[in-house]
RNA sequence: GGUCCGAUGGCCGAGUGGCUAGGCUCUGCUCUGCAAAAGCAGCUACAGCGGUUCGAAUCCGCUUCGGACCUCCA
């Protein structure tokens, strides 16, 4: 097995990854809220924690990743006071909140799908686990840190902090905390501002509602991930992760929930946080009105585009950079990925066809590469040093193809193993456009090749014009035809 | 106001005490009927000012600028 090093926010530092029970890895990452279309920061996250998950099997770790919906508790405006988010928009629209958790839920798994994200190995939803929830909270104040105000139950960080660290996630001291907490007008129950609901009472007009021992209501944010984490991963399991947004005050919540009920005192090993997509400087965000769902980008139907852009080639920019690095998105660079990711898939396609020689080439070191591409990601899934590794072997390849040099059978086997791993099973990157009927699909290839030979038989009797005539009117479909040595090729775009 | 992070070549974006990141762009060359593709070469940067060091873009301090979090946010 690898030696694998991954930057634990916990400690701060770069940490090699012992799993609890190897082969084994547990793996939580905090999912959407299900009130809205999911944007692209939104993919940014999820897509940083599917290369951590394939990376973990592919070097032979069995993963089990938890993956959550939110249809419930999670509340607008100030924290613990206002309205459910999905509840609102069941109100607004006058349909039932299920229906409001469906539809974005449908959407999320549809833009997953289409950015050739893994699905995880559990996608649990917080309305699935109330039951749990409920029983977590009375653990939570057989211990003392949970108090109930009519009909509501918070959490009470001061009590929690007299026994445990709270705040060390985020690097925050409570007494800090304490004088940086806007008044709340003297409305709130709660004893101290710093305290947060574990369930709360649902007045008539709220459509979410459970019966529990405290009355009607519903759990409150943070809890269903303490809940579920623990429930299928146990009480103290190996990766949790999330948006770098999401530290404080959710993750430092859940670290209390989760220590005030199972008395556990490291629930997580590896805290990992991946950082924001950026728009000239500034986060991408809902309330920032910088934010485009993944249909406008894939259209380029929006202000900010100047065209479309495949879901792989979005999904090879995001990768051009670190997971825990912000990336600032820009036409400029997504054309840049665009180029540079037809230039990988072409090579590819290109070692598909590679004759290989008896001997090796001795020049060539199919083996320094791979090791190369193997401590990119063992050094905290460094996807842009794998990338930078990847292009390479690109010269490699290429060289190959344009017979420049002759690498041995072997090692053509061993390149294609190498970047179909890293290609394909790590990077996740699928060629794309192959949807088309076969039927279709095989008469079009059949007149391209009728083309093709025609154009050669044109080539052969210096018939110039009726060459280019056909390659420029191809060109003009989309189609793009190459000469080389061997023969003339042609590719659709 | 508090806490934390960042500032890299025309653009994006890694790295980090001495060794070419990489991609894109641009220029030149090779190949080629032309083109495309590909290969080769060039453009050679680390915000500013001090300090530590044989040596710093990389460590330390200060300054300037930007960002994130402290409300909901991936």
């Amino acid at each position: 097995m690898h030696p694998l090093y991954i930057q634990n926010s916990l400690s701060r530092k770069k940490e090699l990854f012992e799993p609890l029970n190897a082969p084994h890895v547990g793996m939580y990452v905090c999912g959407p809220t299900v009130y809205s279309n999911v944007h692209l920061g939104n993919v940014r996250t999820f897509l940083s924690f599917d290369v951590i998950y394939r990376y973990l099997e592919f070097i032979g770790y069995k993963v089990r990743y938890v993956r959550n919906i939110t249809d419930v508790g999670h509340l607008v405006g100030d924290a613990d006071e206002g309205e459910d988010k999905i509840g609102k928009i069941a109100r607004l629209q006058k349909i039932e909140p299920m229906e409001v958790v469906q539809k974005y839920t449908n959407d999320f798994h549809d833009v997953m799908r289409v950015f050739n994200i893994l699905s995880p190995s559990i996608e649990p939803t917080a309305t699935g686990h109330i039951i749990e929830q409920i029983s977590s909270i009375e653990k939570i104040m057989e211990n003392g840190y949970a108090y109930e105000v009519n009909g509501s139950v918070y959490f009470s960080v001061r009590k929690f902090s007299e026994d445990y660290p709270y705040g060390e996630l985020s690097g925050r001291k409570i007494d800090e905390l304490m004088n940086n907490t806007r008044d709340l007008d003297g409305q709130s129950e709660k004893q101290d501002p710093l305290d947060f609901a574990l369930w709360k009472k649902a007045d008539d007009s709220h459509l979410m509602r459970w019966p529990s021992p405290w009355g009607i209501g519903f759990p409150g944010w943070h809890l269903e991930c303490s809940v579920m984490s623990t429930k299928y991963l146990g009480e103290e399991f190996d990766i949790h992760g999330g948006g770098m947004d999401l530290k404080f005050p959710h993750h430092e919540c859940e670290i209390a929930q989760n220590i005030g009920a199972n008395k556990t005192p490291n629930p997580v090993k590896y805290w990992i946080h991946g950082n924001m997509l950026t728009v000239n400087g500034r986060k991408m965000a809902k309330s920032e009105g910088n934010g485009f769902t993944p249909e406008e980008l894939i259209t380029g139907n929006h202000k900010l585009l100047e065209r479309g852009y495949s879901p792989m080639t979005v999904r090879f920019f995001m990768l051009m950079g670190h997971y825990a690095s912000t990336l600032d998105f820009s036409n400029d660079a997504l054309q840049a990925a665009e180029k540079g990711l037809t230039k990988l898939n072409n090579a590819v396609e290109a070692l598909g066809k590679l004759q290989g020689a008896s001997e090796d080439n001795n020049d060539i070191d199919i083996k320094a590469l791979s090791d190369k591409c193997f401590a990119a990601m063992n050094d905290d899934f460094n996807t842009p040093i794998l990338i930078a590794s990847l292009f390479d072997g690109v010269k490699t390849i290429n060289s190959a193809a344009d017979g420049r040099i002759e690498l041995g059978e072997g090692q053509i086997e061993d390149l294609k193993k190498l970047y179909s791993g890293f290609m394909i099973d790590v990077l996740g990157l699928v060629s794309e456009g192959s949807e088309r009927a076969e039927g279709s699909e095989d008469l079009s290839s059949n007149l391209l090749d009728l083309l093709v030979e025609l154009r050669a038989d044109a080539k052969e009797k210096k018939d110039w014009s009726s060459a280019d005539r056909i390659r420029n009117t191809l060109s003009e479909m989309g189609i793009t035809i190459k000469d080389s040595k061997e023969g003339s090729s042609w590719s659709h775009e």
